[in-house]
DNA sequence: AACTTGACGAGGG
DNA sequence: CCCCTCGCCAAGT
């Protein structure tokens, strides 16, 4: 049994990823949300960047503007566009719908406090 | 221990 | 839509 304050920094990060479904995706803000204490978008990104090699489904997690930052680095051209499009995702010019797409894992729902205007 | 680098994100021009 | 600035925090030098 692990629980996740026994994972390292990384693992917690690795332990969100694994639960992406297949077709949908997350965004690295997103994930360093849920995790809180001393996570940000820019810290998981780093994670990521050696996730490539670990077990999970790295190219399901994207940047907020729904756009894969791999695109023009050290992976091969779109390959993490490729693996998302197998998957079902539609890209639009390099980019995908992140409203449509965006998963939250059961039990981390979003925050939705909308003012009652109409009390 | 100080400085620099990132698969980032929100804002402003 | 493109470019720049600031904030964020782990790792590498």
């Amino acid at each position: 049994m692990l629980n996740v304050d026994e994972q390292s920094y990384r693992e917690k990060v690795y332990e969100i990823v694994r639960q992406i479904p297949v077709g949908k995706i997350m965004t690295y803000g997103q994930i360093a949300d849920i995790l809180g204490e001393g996570y940000t978008a820019r810290t998981v990104g780093y994670v990521m960047n050696a996730a490539s090699t670990q077990k999970v489904p790295w190219q399901r997690v994207i940047n907020s503007q729904g756009g894969c930052s791999t695109s023009k680095m050290t992976t091969p051209h779109n390959l993490q566009q490729s693996l998302l499009e197998e998957e079902g995702v539609i890209f639009k010019n390099e980019k995908c719908d992140v409203k449509t797409y965006r998963w939250t894992p059961e039990g981390y729902e979003e925050e939705d406090d909308q003012p009652n205007l109409f009390g």
